[in-house]
DNA sequence: ACGGGATAGCTTTTT
DNA sequence: GCTATCCCGT
C-alpha cells in the first residue's frame, strides 16, 4: 500500500498523529475512536516513510494479544516482514531485554519468572523461617507491601528506613530476605522484570546509551495504566530525542490499584512541555446513545483531561436496564437477551457478559450450560494454579534453572519418593553451612553424613535422572523434554490407576499441558524458538485473554478488567448493584476508589456496538463475610442512577422469580430464600437506609447480609467510620 | 514417611 | 461451600 492510500484511510485528527514527528506526541484517545490503527498506521507511516527501520521502533503495548495484531496489521499494511520490530507487553520486552543483560546485575540469563502463586509460597517460606506468626502479617498483606513498593521502586532497605511501627518492620524483614531468596534462586517476581532494567541503566550508563541509541522511536499504548517503572522506562529509552508517542484514555484508568499511575498521563504536558496533544472524539463503535449516556457518567469524575466522544452511527436502541430477583434470575434473563438476540441474527461470538469479580460467573455459567448455550470463559481460570499442572512446571524449572530451590522444594518428594521432612532439612542445613543450593546439595548427597544411606541413594537416584534430562534441555525441544519427565518420573502413573475422578481429571490436565507444548512447538519453525526456556517463558507471561478466539463462536464471559481494548456488537453487563458494582470497599473508603469504579463502568459500557443491558439482582449469594454463603440484599447500583432516564428503558423484574418449576435449583437453596426472606417479616433493612444506633449514633446502611448467624449490617456512621453490626443484636432505630 | 480426617481461611480487579 | 494445610495414627 503507498503512503498515501494509506493516511487517505484516516481522519483528519487520526492522520495527524500518524504523520507528526517533530516531537513529543500524546494521543488522548476516547474509546472506539480507532487508537489501536493509529498506532499500528504510525508504525508503518514510520518504516514505509524510512524514518526508521523496524528494528530501531519500540512499541509496548498491554497486552501480548494487542501485539500480536498490531504486528499483524503492521505487515498486512506494508505488505513486508517486519521481524527486528520491538513489539509487545512491557514485561515481554522487559524480559527480553534481561535475557540478555541480566548477568551484569549478578543474576544468570536463565532466570525463572515468579508469579503471585511462587511469591506467595516464597514469603511463606521465609516467615516459617523467621518464626513470624501469621496472624501478625497475613503472607497476602507482605506479597501487596512488597509489590506496591516495587511499584513505586522502593527497595527492601528503603522500605526499611521507612519502617517505624513494629509490623511494617518485620514486613521490612521479609522483604529484605525475599530479595535475597529471589536472588539465591535466580528468580524474578512480575514487578522485578520492570525494575530491573531501570537498576541495570542506572548502574551502566554504556548499555543505557546503547538502547537509547537503538531505539529511535518510542511508542506507548493504553499510557493511562503505566506505573511508575513503566514511566521511567519510557522516559529514559526514548531520551534523548525524545521521539515518543503515547496513546491513552484517563477516562479508562482503572489499573491503580496495582500501581498504574493516572498522573502520568495527566501531566504528560508537564513532563514535555513542547509536547503536541492531539484528541481522538469520534467514536466509530457504539451508537449516539450509548455514547451519551457512558459520557454522561463519566462527566462526574473529576480527574480527567476531559473529551466528549460523538458518532456518525445514529441513535440506535435504549439501554436496557433490568431488574431480577436473584443472581439465578438474572443468568436466566440473560439466557433471554441471548435467545432473543440470536433471533435478530446476532451470532453468539457477537455477545460479551461482563462482570465486576470472577466469582459471578459460575451462575451465569450453570444457566448457560443448562440451556445449551455455547460460551467461554476468560480469566479466572485456574488452569496454571493445578496441583498437577505447577508440579510438572516445577519440574521443568528445575531443569531450566537448577538454582530455583523454590520449584526443587516443590518437586522433591513429588511423587513420593521417601525424601521427607527430616531428610529434607539436613540436606537444606548442609546447603546453608556449604553455602551452595539445595540443588548442588543434592548432586553432594553421598557426603552428607547426617542422611540415612537410604536417604542417599534415594537422592542420589533423583538428581541423578534429572541430569541426564538436564543434559538434553538445550538440544531437543520443549515437548520432548517434558513428556521425558512425565513418563520418567511417573508423573502421569501417579493418578492413573485411581479410581478417584479428580485424579482422572488430573491426567487429562497433564495431557492437557502436554498437548499445549505439542501446539507451541509446531507453531514455531526455528527450533531456537522451541526450547523449554522459551516455553516456560511463554507461559509465565501469556494470559488468557492473548489465547482468546473472538471468531470461534460462542459468548464471552469475562470480567470488565479483562473486556479493555475488546467490542461487541451486544453486551450485558451484570450485577451493577452497590456494593457489588460499584465495590463495597471502594464505597467504604475514599472518592477516588468510586472514580476508578465509575471508569470500570465507562469501560464496560463503551464496549457494547449496538446493543446494551445492564443487569442487577435484589438479592443475591455472594461467598464472602463469616458465613461465606449470604445471601445480600440489594439496591440497584449509583451508577445506573447516573444514566439519564432518556437513555434508558427500565424493567422490573424483581417480583416474576415465582415459576415453582426452575425456582428452586435444589432442597439447600430452598433453604437459603426462606433464609433470606425472613428477615422481610419483622423489620426490614435495605442499603441506603439511614439508622440510629445506641453508642454509634446516626448511620446509613450500606450492605445487608443474611446468613445462619442472622442479619448482618454494614453502616457507615457518621463519627465511628464502616463498622458491621448483626441487626438482631443492636437495637437500631429506623429513620 | 505417608495417608486420612479435621480445620482454617478464602474472593476484587491482573501483567 | 471449597481447598490447602495441619495434625495424628499407622
Amino acid at each position: 500500500m503507498t503512503i498515501d492510500n494509506l493516511l487517505a484511510q484516516l481522519n483528519p485528527p487520526q492522520r495527524e498523529a500518524v504523520t507528526y514527528l517533530d516531537g513529543p506526541l500524546l494521543v488522548l484517545a476516547g474509546a472506539g475512536s480507532g487508537k489501536t490503527r493509529v498506532l499500528t498506521y504510525k508504525i508503518a507511516y514510520l518504516i514505509a516513510r524510512a524514518v526508521v527501520r523496524p528494528e530501531e521502533i519500540l512499541a509496548l503495548t498491554f497486552t501480548n494479544k494487542a501485539a500480536n495484531e498490531m504486528k499483524h496489521r503492521v505487515e498486512q499494511l506494508l505488505g513486508m516482514d517486519v521481524r527486528g520490530l520491538w513489539i509487545g507487553t512491557f514485561h515481554s520486552i522487559c524480559a527480553r531485554i534481561l535475557r540478555r543483560e541480566i548477568h551484569h546485575l549478578g543474576f544468570q540469563r536463565n532466570f525463572t519468572i515468579y508469579d503471585a502463586g511462587d511469591q506467595l509460597a516464597q514469603i511463606e517460606r521465609i516467615m516459617q523461617f523467621l518464626n513470624l506468626n501469621r496472624d501478625l502479617v497475613k503472607p497476602r498483606q507482605v506479597q501487596y507491601v512488597i509489590s506496591q513498593c516495587k511499584n513505586k521502586m522502593m527497595d527492601a532497605l528503603a522500605y526499611e528506613k521507612t519502617a517505624t511501627d513494629f509490623v511494617s518492620q518485620q514486613i521490612a524483614k521479609i522483604y529484605l530476605e525475599y530479595e535475597t531468596a529471589l536472588r539465591r534462586n535466580n528468580a524474578l517476581d512480575f514487578d522485578d522484570l520492570l525494575i530491573k532494567p531501570l537498576q541495570l541503566f542506572s548502574e551502566r550508563k554504556d548499555l543505557l546509551a546503547r538502547y537509547q541509541e537503538r531505539f529511535k522511536y518510542v511508542l506507548v499504548d493504553e499510557y493511562q495504566d503505566t506505573n511508575k517503572a513503566q514511566y521511567h522506562l519510557v522516559r529514559l529509552l526514548s531520551q534523548p530525542d525524545r521521539v515518543i508517542c503515547v496513546v491513552g484514555d484517563e477516562d479508562q484508568s482503572i489499573y491503580t490499584w496495582r500501581g498504574a499511575d493516572i498522573t502520568n498521563i495527566l501531566s504528560f504536558e508537564k513532563d514535555f512541555p513542547d509536547c503536541r496533544v492531539i484528541r481522538l472524539e469520534q467514536n466509530y463503535r457504539s451508537t449516539q446513545t450509548i455514547l451519551d449516556a457512558a459520557n454522561e457518567v463519566v462527566a462526574r469524575n473529576t480527574q480527567r483531561l476531559g473529551k466528549t466522544l460523538w458518532s456518525e452511527n445514529g441513535q440506535g436502541d435504549p439501554i436496557e436496564v433490568i431488574a431480577t430477583a436473584s443472581e439465578i434470575d438474572e443468568a436466566r434473563q440473560v439466557v433471554g437477551i441471548i435467545a432473543k438476540e440470536r433471533a435478530r441474527g446476532i451470532g453468539y461470538n457477537e455477545m460479551a457478559i461482563l462482570y465486576r469479580t470472577n466469582a459471578q460467573s459460575r451462575a451465569l455459567e450453570d444457566q448457560l450450560r443448562r440451556t445449551g448455550i455455547p460460551y467461554t470463559i476468560v480469566g479466572g481460570t485456574k488452569f496454571y494454579e493445578r496441583k498437577e499442572i505447577k508440579d510438572l512446571l516445577a519440574y521443568l524449572r528445575v531443569l531450566v534453572n537448577p538454582t530455583d530451590s523454590l520449584a526443587l522444594r516443590r518437586i522433591i518428594n513429588v511423587p513420593a519418593r521417601g525424601i521427607g521432612e527430616v531428610s529434607l532439612q539436613h540436606l537444606q542445613d548442609y546447603a546453608d553451612r556449604e553455602g551452595i543450593s539445595l540443588y548442588q546439595a543434592l548432586a553432594q548427597a553421598g557426603r552428607i553424613e547426617q542422611l540415612t544411606p537410604r536417604a542417599q541413594n534415594k537422592m542420589h537416584h533423583f538428581i541423578s535422572l534429572l541430569e541426564e534430562i538436564r543434559r538434553e534441555v538445550d538440544q531437543v525441544n520443549a515437548l520432548e523434554i517434558a513428556s521425558r519427565v512425565v513418563e520418567q518420573f511417573g508423573l502421569r502413573a501417579m493418578y492413573e490407576n485411581s479410581p478417584d475422578p479428580q485424579d482422572q481429571a488430573r491426567v487429562e490436565n497433564i495431557n492437557e499441558l502436554l498437548n499445549s507444548m505439542a501446539q507451541f512447538v509446531d507453531e514455531r519453525p526455528d527450533p531456537v524458538d522451541q526450547t523449554l526456556a522459551a516455553f516456560l517463558e511463554e507461559v509465565s507471561l501469556v494470559t488468557d485473554i492473548d489465547n482468546w478466539d473472538p471468531d470461534s463462536p460462542v459468548v464471552t464471559l469475562m470480567t470488565l478488567h479483562s473486556a479493555k481494548g475488546l467490542e461487541f456488537p451486544v453486551v450485558m453487563i451484570t450485577g451493577l448493584e452497590d456494593g457489588l458494582f460499584p465495590l463495597s470497599r471502594s464505597l467504604e473508603e475514599n472518592e477516588e476508589k468510586l472514580e476508578e469504579e465509575r471508569r470500570l463502568f465507562y469501560v464496560g459500557m463503551t464496549r457494547a456496538k449496538q446493543r446494551l443491558y445492564l443487569l442487577w439482582a435484589k438479592s443475591r449469594r455472594r461467598f464472602w463475610g463469616d458465613d461465606f454463603a449470604s445471601q445480600f440484599q440489594n439496591v440497584p447500583s449509583r451508577f445506573l442512577r447516573e444514566i439519564p432516564a432518556r437513555f434508558k428503558q427500565e424493567r422490573d423484574l424483581t417480583g416474576v422469580s415465582e415459576s415453582p418449576a426452575t425456582r428452586f435449583v435444589s432442597l439447600e437453596d430452598a433453604a437459603w430464600e426462606e433464609a433470606a426472606g425472613t428477615q422481610e417479616e419483622g423489620q426490614s433493612y435495605q442499603p441506603g437506609q439511614v439508622v440510629v444506633h445506641d453508642t454509634f449514633g446516626r448511620g446509613e446502611i450500606l450492605a445487608v447480609e443474611s446468613s445462619r448467624h442472622g442479619t448482618k449490617l454494614t453502616i457507615r456512621f457518621g463519627r465511628a467510620g464502616v463498622k458491621k453490626i448483626v441487626a438482631e443484636y443492636a437495637n437500631l432505630e429506623l429513620l
